[in-house]
DNA sequence: GTCTATACTTAGATAGAC
DNA sequence: GTCTATCTAAGTATAGAC
């Protein structure tokens, strides 16, 4: 009723069609895979044409891109929001490292998880990674490195609950412990075909539970003799 | 001295053009990435027609799958190797959890590692995981099955080290092992970018000893309230 | 059974009209 | 901002030489 909506085909939409072409990009991506979508059908199944994603985003990666750069904002702030609220209830300085984790994992894990179970094998998240990681051009990778930035914040929160371990050794702790978060992301497909169902993957307060758990029991374990 | 070598342009190789396909791909897949390498730049860069790869392997994917195929093949045989080693020295069915999470990694750890600190990011089997999952063809899903029956062993081992483990608790505490083993697959420019380089990439041993120790602390937990 | 040259098809990207 | 037409690159298929 503003007068800017005009739904004829051709006529100038603007951010309506970013927006448009992002919702169905971020659901086909998670359905058919990145390059099990094609230009052509995405364009079609948005009503838009073949060209405005190329006008609007630049390439396809660019694409994969933004879709990943706006969930990435949501759950980036949903974890610092979580940090605050550990860290506010705590003295200064002393929030355990469960809650940490916790505000670290929950987020991206509700996300992953909300899918359904067979969602977590094709997230946005994994799928940005594997292609920045492999084929995609150098913006994917500075992305990555920029999310790191967010990251930070968890490390030195963990480096003043775990004031004994040396600044190596807790950032490779960290860097495992999101190697179990990540583990999440990737390979349940696996898990499913060990475990005969009798590992429930519906769960997620359950699966969220065993994630930090296993990620505490990892970080706090007692320093190594050498 | 055979007569079968024929070194000429254009005569009949057979096996020494199909394994000097393999052998380039690998190369040229860790260096460049999967779909950064072009059919028609690996098949310069081996010397042999472009459409070699298709009569040896069939497609792309394909040829991928081989060169995973060949390089599981090799790990998995010394994980058991290994794991026999690791069950002769204790009493039947008594191999502790730690000789048994080193024969599981330390194979797959060397063989990533060695190609120097940049090269975790492009793993063969990191490659192949991503494509597979995202994009590949059924064939690929069926190999990554297919791979998960050697780890049975290795969780049938766990499971007589971990009486105290139920089933689900088990096969949830292995699959995040398994997500810190791949954390060094996959996001160690992550931990680079994160460490400003206090953290050693280069010191293989060092590394095996680390992730293995984080594993053990996950897997030999307590078990929760719950 | 192997290899080569060449043509086919799809898909992402782009230029210029409107 | 949007659309059509076109370009280019890349994986694949085929027919025939050896």
């Amino acid at each position: 009723m503003t007068g800017t909506a005009d739904p004829r085909p051709g006529s100038p939409r603007g951010e309506e069609t970013r927006t448009l072409i992002l919702d169905t990009a971020e659901r086909m991506f998670v359905e058919r895979g990145y390059s099990g979508v094609t230009m052509r059908a995405l364009t079609a199944e948005a009503g838009v044409n073949l060209a405005a994603v190329n006008y609007h985003f630049g390439t396809k990666d660019a694409l994969l891109l933004e879709v990943f750069r706006r969930g990435s904002l949501a759950i980036n702030r949903e974890r610092a929001r979580l940090l605050r609220e550990a860290e506010a209830l705590a003295a200064p300085g002393t929030a355990p490292v469960r809650d940490i984790l916790r505000a670290l994992f929950e987020p991206p894990l509700r996300a992953t998880l909300a899918g359904g179970e067979a969602s977590g094998g094709r997230s946005i998240y994994m799928q940005f990674v594997a292609r920045a990681a492999l084929d995609g051009p150098a913006e994917m990778r500075t992305m990555l490195e920029r999310d790191v930035r967010h990251l930070e914040r968890f490390v030195a929160a963990l480096a003043n609950a775990l004031p004994a371990l040396s600044r190596p050794e807790l950032l490779w702790r960290f860097h495992f412990a999101m190697g179990v978060l990540h583990s999440i992301y990737h390979d349940l497909k696996r898990l499913d075909a060990l475990a005969d169902g009798v590992c429930d993957m519906s769960d997620a307060d359950a699966i969220i539970g065993r994630v930090v758990d296993f990620a505490v029991a990892g970080l706090e374990q007692p320093l190594p003799l050498g």
